[in-house]
DNA sequence: CAGAATTTTTTGTATGTACTAAATTGAGAG
DNA sequence: CTCTCAATTTAGTACATACAAAAAATTCTG
C-alpha cells in the first residue's frame, strides 16, 4: 500500500505541474513557460518548480533549457490532457449527477483527478452524455487525447459598449468569484449586451436576462465571451 | 498546490495505517496490534511501519509502547471509521450507480477514499439510499462515527456438514478471489447448505442455489456466514 | 534461568516535495 | 560593452515515506 499512482506512475504534484504548463502555454500563445509563471500558478516557490521541472524533463514529459523556460513534449501534452479530462469530467459529473454547485466543484475535482482511474472517468462521462464542455464552459478533452478549444472568444473586459455576446467560459479556480458571477446571472450560455463602460477603468454595465448589472473590469477579464451564433459550436454534444 | 489532504490533515499512508490497525484490532479481539501484522497487512517493511506508528502516536491517534504493539485512541478510531466509511460508500456507489463489478471496485475505492471529501461521500451515500452494508457485506460506518458490526458470524470453513446458512460477507481485497467466488454463486445474501466436508483439509461441498459447488477450506475461510434469520439484521436499511 | 530464536527498533540511505537564502545567469540600460 | 537588476538555479535544510542491514529487546526453549 504505497502512495496510489493510478495513471502513468505520475504523482499528484507532477500532474498539476504538467496541467499548469499546458494552460500557460495556451495562454502564452506557445511561448516557453517560465519557472516564475509556473511558481505563481502553482503557488510554489520558484526553487520548488525548478526541481519538479528537472524531474519531468528526465521523464521526457517536458523540454527544459536552463534559464529559458519549459515546453511540453508530445507525451507531456497527452498526459496533461488526460489530467484535464479527468478534472473536467469529474466537475461535470458532480454538478449534473450529485447536485454540487458549479462554484464548489473545483477543489473536489482538483483532488479526485489524481486518483480516479480513466475507466471511472469514462463511466462518469458516459453517465452525463459525453458533453463537450464542463460547467464552466471549458472544453473536455476526449478519451483519445483530442481537444477542441472552440472559438477563441474575447474577454468580457475587452468589449465595446453596444456589443452583444454570449458567455462562453468562466475561470473555475476561485469559488468566491464564481459565486459572485452566479449572483450576477453571469453563467456559460447566457446572452448579454454590454451597455456602458465607465471611463478610467471603471465598472462595465452589462444587461443580462433583462437586468442591468455592474461588473469591474478585473473580474470581467476572467469571463470569456463569444458571438451568440458560435454558442452551439462550443456546447455541441459529441454524442454519436 | 501541495499534496491534497482533504480530511483532517492525514496523508494517505497514515489513513491506510489507521484503517489497518482498526481491522487488525477487530480480528484480534482487542489485543494490541503488532508491527509485523501491520507490515504484512500493508505490504510494507516492518521498519517503515515503526516510523509511521511513531508519527501517528505523536498525533495522538494511536497508543504506542515500544516492542508491545499499538492500539487506536478514541480519536484514532473515529478517524479510521471515517476512512472506512468513505471506502465502503464509494464501493457501493461505484457498483450501484456506475455499473462496476463488485470484484473490481476495491482498488478504485482504495485510492478515492483518501481524496473524496466527507460531503461527496455523504451525497454518494444518499444517492444509493444510505445502505447499512457495502457490496461485499461489510457494514458502512455512519456519518457520526457509529458502526454496527452485525451478528458475529462464522467462517464458512468452520461449518459442519448439514448446516445451512447465509453468506454475510466476503473479504474485498482480492479481485481474483472475488471473481472466483462470484463464479461459484457465492455472494452476500445467498443461502446455502454445507453438504459435505472432505477429510484431511479437503474441499467443502456447498449447495448454492440448487447447484453443488466445491470450495477449498482456505478460500472458505474468507467467507463469513450467518443464520438465514439474521440476514435482515445485517442489510436492514437505516433509512428514516 | 540462560541461551537461542524471533520480533522489533535503530541506523543509514534514497526519493519526492517543499522551503529559504545565496549564487548565478541573462537581458536591457546606459 | 559593461553594469545592474530581475529571473533563475544551486545549496542547504526539512519532512514523509520507503527500504535493507545491524542492533536491541522480548519471548520461547531446553
Amino acid at each position: 500500500m504505497t502512495v496510489p499512482l493510478p495513471n502513468g506512475g505520475l504523482t499528484a504534484p507532477a500532474e498539476d505541474c504538467l496541467k499548469a504548463v499546458y494552460e500557460l502555454e495556451r495562454a502564452g500563445a506557445g511561448a516557453p513557460v517560465t519557472t516564475n509563471d509556473l511558481a505563481h500558478r502553482l503557488t510554489l516557490a520558484a526553487a520548488s518548480v525548478t526541481g519538479m521541472v528537472k524531474r519531468l524533463a528526465g521523464q521526457g514529459l517536458i523540454d527544459y533549457a536552463r534559464y529559458h523556460g519549459v515546453r511540453l513534449t508530445e507525451q507531456g501534452r497527452r498526459t496533461a490532457l488526460r489530467t484535464l479530462r479527468r478534472h473536467r469530467v469529474i466537475e461535470t459529473y458532480l454538478v449534473s449527477v450529485l447536485g454540487f454547485g458549479w462554484d464548489t466543484v473545483h477543489a473536489e475535482a482538483e483532488r479526485l483527478e489524481h486518483s480516479a482511474s480513466d475507466e471511472l472517468v469514462d463511466r462518469m462521462a458516459a453517465a452525463v452524455g459525453d458533453p463537450a464542455v464542463d460547467p464552466h464552459g471549458a472544453p473536455i478533452p476526449t478519451r483519445d487525447g483530442g481537444i477542441v478549444e472552440g472559438p477563441a472568444g474575447r474577454a468580457l473586459s475587452e468589449l465595446a459598449p453596444g456589443e452583444r455576446g454570449c458567455i462562453a467560459r468562466v475561470e473555475d479556480d476561485d469559488a468566491a468569484r464564481l459565486r459572485y458571477l452566479d449572483s450576477l446571472g453571469i453563467r456559460p450560455g447566457v446572452e448579454f449586451e454590454l451597455v456602458e463602460r465607465a471611463p478610467f477603468g471603471g465598472p462595465l454595465t452589462v444587461r443580462v436576462e433583462g437586468a442591468p448589472r455592474q461588473i469591474g473590469p478585473q473580474l470581467a477579464a476572467h469571463v470569456v465571451v463569444i458571438q451568440p451564433s458560435e454558442h452551439s459550436l462550443r456546447i455541441g454534444d459529441r454524442e454519436h
